[in-house]
DNA sequence: ATATTAAATGTTAGCGCTACCATTCCGTTA
DNA sequence: TAACGGAATGGTAGCGCTAACATTTAATAT
């Protein structure tokens, strides 16, 4: 029977047929190299074996300079660029950080992962950015879907996940971050502030601020509700007793500020103060007020959360809640990076806190 | 000398020691799994070989109903999740598709990546996302890094890629999605509108309506260039020859928007039109005049760009140009997808055009 | 009844890289 | 002078998976 010989993209180098001997009847199947530059071309450019080529991409400490430089040229050279996929499959070490975020849509978010991308370029690895969305339906397919490329950390960013994806996380073994929260029960590490704290000093806020009649307009998803919950408790505490809430899907937008307030005017309740879960819903509340006439903060008071970048801008000026998102996302780069090099990390949780940023809008 | 065996971390079955024969001096080194489960366990507990279970992942269709339930049982058993580094390695084929962006800061290209990674993972791609930055310097770096990765396919949106980057690239043999843009000179695919066109129509549509006095408020970048250079030449033709250009460092904020129109009324130049080259920017335009007691459109029509999420919801309603963020992504994915399994590409450029929202701020 | 084909499964040998050892060649130390 | 130790480099055997074959069995055609 003839060996059928299919030596398809092989466009190297042909190899010379070995001589049928007489060897035990073993042919050389068809090589299969996808035909881009490995390190062992790049080795023998550089005269050196392909162990030592490596070494002088990752551990040049312990090349000689003469090696080093040789190398490197060889690498110019050739134009190699290091197959990520082989060195972490042999090395258990992708150098891969995945992030899960519920969405990119909402601003919110994307201050920490800017901030995460860049700590952890630094440092060499690469993010790669997973949207769960706000139900959480998706959350475990995806989760499938980064494990399987062996991530070297796991960074959480407002999201509630299954139970079911806790143990798969752990069971996978890979070292999380959680953020944007401070949960009583993190599955490993944790950086966040306080929803409640949060809560409790805008009602605050606002009462040492001559408001008597609190409203919200929240979105729907679980930290708006921790913020939502202290907020009306605290409220109580200073005798503001009927607080109106209003409660619209996340992702907020600016038109659900919008018509979170034309509800809550509906309702004929008398309000002096609104408290958003978002900026961008406190921009849709001054939007609808204004078209309808109020003067703010005159008429109504509107406080947002998040600060982000057009807070203030916007006319009158916004009051909100400042969280440092950047800060959220360097502190997780740093935790995940110690412990992909193998650093202990003791203190595994850290409470960023917040603070109020007065503007005009109250 | 004596084998000091080193047995770390196998927590499989022991494999009993090989008794110490006349074979010559080999002796087994130690094992160094990683200690997840791996396909040969699931075929172990399936009954089957590793490659079966493999094309039951894989090729369902090759394999009878009754192994393939097998294997799914003993997957779902032992909470198998496959290694994508292993089987890329394996198969060149990383199913994994990087996407360039100058920053997710701005919202303008959200609705396109949102598109591609839902499009993408309908197929079992996933997305890693990298950005550049607008200045560009980053960007050949992160080029490494992507291309380090194995992609399957590299969308670039909005990037002004250099020609080292684009030689790499080209080199890589990775298939390559230009968006947002219509160059005369793409890559390989592309994907996008017609920039000059935009400008055209916006500053005829500005002269039908009775405007006379045109000013630009525009984000620095390579697009919005085109734009501004087009409107500036249609206004010409029309009549309009002095038209005030105000530029503003990219990404656009609300800020630069406020700082963009100030500016322009500082010159004290008379007008009655300012095309942005954002809705971000419109939006703060629209903001200054406001707060300056202008009203728009009755003294300034303000027309932006993207057609946002909030372009209908602010006050007065922004008239915009709508670019479908959405069809692009879902077209790049498409091409992306068709290449990767290897159907051939005809039609390689693809011009989705754009139209004109109208709404009240013109 | 035999040849032919298709369907299902198995065997082997890599993919490109790095961990784990072994070796060589110095300069020190006893 | 021999023994030792560190620095630099190399050989080999995988990492977990799949392409390219090979083999077996059943169904169909001649």
């Amino acid at each position: 029977m003839p060996n059928p010989k299919r030596n398809l993209r092989n466009n190297a180098a042909p190899v010379p047929r070995p001589p049928p001997q007489a060897t035990p009847i073993r042919r050389k199947r068809a090589r299969r190299r996808s035909g881009g530059i490995t390190l062992s071309d790049v080795a023998k450019v550089a005269g050196v074996s392909a162990i030592t080529a490596s070494r002088a991409l990752n551990t040049p400490a312990l090349v000689s300079p003469e090696t080093l430089h040789r190398v490197r040229h060889a690498i110019a050279r050739t134009g190699y660029v290091p197959n990520m996929l082989a060195g972490g499959l042999a090395s258990s070490r992708s150098r891969l950080i995945a992030a899960l975020v519920p969405t990119i849509a909402g601003p919110v978010f994307l201050e920490t992962v800017q901030a995460l991308t860049e700590a952890l370029a630094a440092s060499g690895y690469q993010l790669m950015l997973g949207q769960s969305g706000y139900t959480g339906s998706r959350e475990d397919a995806l989760l499938d879907a980064i494990i399987g490329r062996r991530p070297d950390g796991i960074v959480l960013t407002g999201i509630m996940h299954s139970a079911e994806g806790r143990r798969r996380l752990l069971a996978a073994g890979i070292p999380v971050v959680e953020t944007w929260d401070l949960t009583p029960t993190p599955i490993d590490m944790l950086v966040g502030f306080s929803h409640e704290k949060v809560g409790a000093a805008v009602a605050e806020y606002l009462h040492a601020h001559g408001r008597h009649r609190f409203a919200i307009v929240t979105g729907d998803d679980h930290r708006a509700g921790l913020r939502r919950k202290s907020f009306v408790e605290a409220a109580a505490r200073l005798g503001v007793v009927n607080v109106s809430v209003c409660s619209v899907p996340a992702p907020t937008t600016l038109g659900s500020g919008r018509v979170g307030l034309s509800d809550l005017l509906a309702r004929r309740a008398a309000i002096d103060a609104v408290f958003c879960s978002s900026d961008v819903l406190a921009h849709g509340v001054i939007t609808e007020a204004q078209s309808r006439g109020l003067v703010v903060p005159r008429d109504l008071a509107v406080f947002g959360f998040g600060d982000l970048s057009f807070a203030g801008d916007i006319w009158p000026a916004l009051t909100t809640v400042r969280i440092d998102g950047t800060a959220i996302g360097r502190q997780a780069a740093a935790f995940i990076v110690d412990r992909a090099e193998g650093r202990p990390v003791i203190e595994r949780v850290v409470d960023l806190g917040f603070s109020i940023v007065e503007r005009d809008s109250v």
